[in-house]
RNA sequence: GGACGGUUACCCAAGUGGACAAAGGGGACUGACUGUAAAUCAGUUGGCACAGGCCUUCGUUGGUUCGAAUCCAACACCGUCCA
């Protein structure tokens, strides 16, 4: 029960204790009964990458698969017609059928890095949401007002703005609110930019259709690596899970200091108290913050690839970033013409103009050989070395 | 259908005839420093040219003007309000 409630959080004590609360009475009765809980959550298939923001959910519902309930991956083939709202997004180009196959295959195949892919159902939410007819719509609908909705506070803030309102953004929590009646659950997980859809949509539309409605399992978001917003891949501040452990683990070091506990709360494996200690420790400045999120790095990445390869990319980047070091390898580029450097730089895609050429050798910020370049003219070598910044490098060859 | 407002560089946003390749902020990039790609500080941020300078860009197409992001016309898209 603890470890099931564990991280959840709806900002109100109240709810916490109603949910809590009802839990304990659904996980009673599935154990009187045998019948394990349905539990489910839903993701937007409409980019083809999962990131470590989408396993903070994932990993709540393995907890659940560990308990021996029945979990539920749900992909949003449909309601990614509309995109929610929750980022306030126009209506994106529908995705054809095939794409969202596609996307949806690929995540599914990125989850199961995490959950049991024998005990894991898959669905796409089309199968149900797509035979709606007008009639239910309106049934559905009715349950709801205006007024709810535009309490709501992304709505309200768009709505004191002034920033347009489709009408159509509002079928989002009622197409996920139907999800939940379709699938029958009795858990849904979500982020608390989920809050509306999961405790006011879909408990209001299961009472409509005599169900007991959903427990909401709501967890908190996760910031991107600019350590303000959330992680999405549109914000470009995400860490993909298809990616190199020298990534992963360079990216994790790039959040800023601040991010640190919702990193080490939210994507970490350790217990509550080990993460709690581990907070401890760098606020009384028991740990170096440099230490503690190369600690958490490490963690990180070998949660989602393993121990062994997550010290090899310390190593990585410890040679690469803090010792300055070149590494091993690099790609290799052979010159078009004449090797003149401003070409190189330009023919390799390092750079993307010679204008920008010219200002990175004014600014030191090409290196040959180790050695600042300073003749946009030179003529290079095969064999050598061509630094761009820290961390972008290639090698002539002939 | 009517009234009014908007459309500027990667994003937000100033600019209402010449000093505008276009303020400011964000982001990004480089450097210094450091504790890492954190924080802070400095610089850069359309293209071409060694440089003087040249070329392209302020929704689109035309027009006025020696000269237009700026004025005019038409069009397109968006928003608010009224119906």
């Amino acid at each position: 029960m603890t470890y099931l409630m564990r991280g959840v959080d709806y900002g109100d004590p109240p709810m916490f204790e109603a949910m809590k609360k009802e839990l304990r009475e659904r996980l009673i009765e599935a154990d009187r009964t045998g019948k394990p809980l349905r539990v489910y959550c839903g993701y937007d298939p409409r980019t083809s990458d999962l990131h470590i923001g989408h396993t903070v959910t994932m990993r709540k519902l393995r907890q659940f698969q560990e308990l021996g309930h029945h979990v539920i991956f749900v992909i949003g083939t449909y309601t990614a017609l509309i995109g929610d709202p929750s980022d306030k997004d126009k209506l994106r180009a529908q995705l054809s059928t095939e794409e969202a196959k596609l996307n949806a295959e690929t995540y599914a195949e990125q989850a199961f890095r995490l959950l049991d892919r024998e005990k894991t159902e898959v669905r796409y939410n089309a199968e149900w949401l797509s035979s709606l007819t007008f009639r239910d719509l309106i049934y559905l609908a009715s349950n709801f007002t205006l007024q709810q909705f535009l309490t709501r506070e992304n709505f309200r803030k768009r709505w004191e703005s002034e920033e347009a309102i489709y009408f159509h953004e509002l079928f989002y929590a009622i197409m996920q609110g139907y999800d939940a009646y379709a699938l029958d659950a009795d858990v849904q997980v979500g982020g608390s930019d989920q809050m509306f859809n999961i405790m006011t949509a879909a408990r209001k539309i299961m009472t409509y259709y005599q169900k007991k409605p959903n427990i909401g399992i709501i967890l908190p978001i996760l910031p991107g690596t600019d350590g303000e917003l959330k992680m999405s891949k549109s914000l470009g501040n995400h860490i993909p899970l298809n990616t190199t452990p020298e990534d992963m683990f360079g990216k994790v070091m790039s959040v800023p200091d601040k991010a640190m506990p919702s990193y080490a709360r939210l994507v970490t494996r350790w217990t509550v108290d080990k993460i709690e200690a581990f907070l401890a420790a760098v606020n009384n400045d028991e740990i170096h913050p440099r230490d503690a999120k190369m600690e958490l790095a490490k963690e990180i990445t070998a949660a989602f690839f393993d121990q062994e390869q997550a010290e090899i990319a310390q190593q990585h980047f410890i040679n690469l970033f803090q010792k300055g070091d070149i590494p091993e390898e690099m790609p290799d580029f052979k010159p078009l013409g004449e090797p003149v450097l401003l070409d190189i730089l330009v023919d390799s895609g390092l750079v993307e103009s010679k204008s920008q050429a010219r200002r990175l050798i004014q600014q030191n910020g090409v290196k040959i050989d180790s050695e600042p370049a300073t003749d946009p003219y030179q003529l290079l070598s095969a064999g050598a070395i061509l630094q761009v910044g820290k961390r972008h490098f290639i090698r002539l060859i002939d």
